[in-house]
DNA sequence: TTTTAGTTTTAGTCGCGTCTAAAAGGGGGT
DNA sequence: ACCCCCTTTTAGACGCGACTAAAACTAAAA
């Protein structure tokens, strides 16, 4: 038969890379290498697996392996990484706004989705939106080029009382938090003011202006909503 | 790890149901066995390769398999199959209605994604999209319990001067048909008048009610267009 | 420096989906 | 009845992506 040569880098190639993207970013120092294991809780997938597909990421160009020490992206491997999540994203974005799906579901369902989607699909999907700069949880959408704004790595637990910020983006992995942020109808560019800290169990008084509805927020929750300071 | 039991028939299963029922409804007897050649073709597989799915869709008790023989779809792999065209089409008139891509290139891009789409996605399409009752080539949705309406065998090229014939679907397998009728503003639902036959190359001249223009069409291409008669 | 706890890699297996080459079966013509 | 051609199946292989169990390595504590 004919022999497909087509370099496709199976859909499990992608999610890796797209991982090690995130694990990179997640780190304190975004120059250091993603630890075996660490790939692997994320994927949950066994440690053996994780080393076999590094073998395989680097034999393709696609990650810097060195034995015992982890793996980085190329350049290559990170411009893949940069389409997979920009996929990924559009496609969240497209599922709540378009198809009114809840925005705790579309994580898994893009996720499942993104590897089939050809381009053009994913293009046209991103002009039908009108080029959002964002997906429904706040994570900025890489450009084609690759281009993706930088994220803050400050959380409402680091604010303190009286200071107003503005939610960035919200960690989707955190169990519960969207939707619990959902029925206190607070999303990614919702302004808030801390008005006090409980300091016994560490729970946050926020006030959201705009509805001027006040809520208590505890610590796990906290680490898991990213904003801006506003001034 | 956790052992993910989840029987999901592998992506390629669903791609063997389909092609199945396709050729089980395009054979004269429906009811006869389908050849382990005629899906090998369709599939651009080898023979081999199309053995060994068989005894994989048989041990699923998604058809009866007899060697030598071919297969026949059970009714539980005939519902699978069913499943995979209501998504396929669904997919298609969604990629030519809403995102405004071409009905020559939607049929390979739905392959492509079909099989990656969440239910709660395609249904939340079917919805957006007014329950359409056919793809954009004319073929009809199966709803949600698997009921499909009939197609008409009726060609084109069957059609005698003087009588008229409402476009039903259109086989999007024959090469260069449907840029051709895209030219034409030919498609499904459109009203053909067969005005002559021209006995020589047996070409058709037909005329489309409605822009009143008429047309030469060769035997191939009258052979992929469908038609219900019309009184 | 040696021990030890935790991480990483190797070794061997499995299922899917594909291939090629060779063997086996089936059906029509002489 | 036999032969030949065409179809189908078997045999053996491969790459991907996963697993477990065991061996190898690292790093940090004693």
């Amino acid at each position: 038969m004919e022999k497909k040569d087509e370099m496709v880098p199976g859909r499990a190639m992608e999610d890796y890379l797209a991982d090690i993207f995130r694990l990179q970013k997640e780190s304190q120092d975004p120059h250091t290498a993603v630890a075996t294991q660490e790939v692997a809780q994320r994927r949950k997938v066994s440690a053996a697996s994780t080393t076999a597909m590094f073998k395989r990421l680097a034999r393709e160009g696609l990650v810097a392996y060195r034995e015992y020490q982890g793996v980085t992206l190329t350049p290559r491997g990170e411009q893949m990484a940069l389409q997979v999540l920009r996929r990924h994203r559009i496609v969240e974005r497209f599922l709540t706004d378009i198809l009114g799906i809840s925005w705790e579901e579309v994580d898994e369902m893009a996720h499942q989705m993104e590897h089939a989607l050809p381009d053009p699909v994913v293009d046209a999907m991103e002009r039908y939106l009108g080029d959002p700069r964002t997906c429904p949880h706040g994570f900025p959408i890489p450009d084609r080029q690759g281009y993706v704004d930088p994220l803050p790595r400050q959380t409402l637990a680091q604010v303190e009382p009286g200071q107003q910020a503005v939610i960035s983006h919200v960690d989707e992995r955190v169990e519960g938090l969207l939707a619990r942020l959902a029925q206190m109808d607070l999303h990614p560019g919702t302004i808030l003011k801390v008005l006090g800290r409980d300091p016994l169990d560490d729970l946050l008084v926020v006030e959201a202006r705009g509805s001027r509805m006040t809520h208590l927020i505890g610590p796990r929750m906290a680490a898991g909503i990213f904003v801006r300071p506003l001034d």
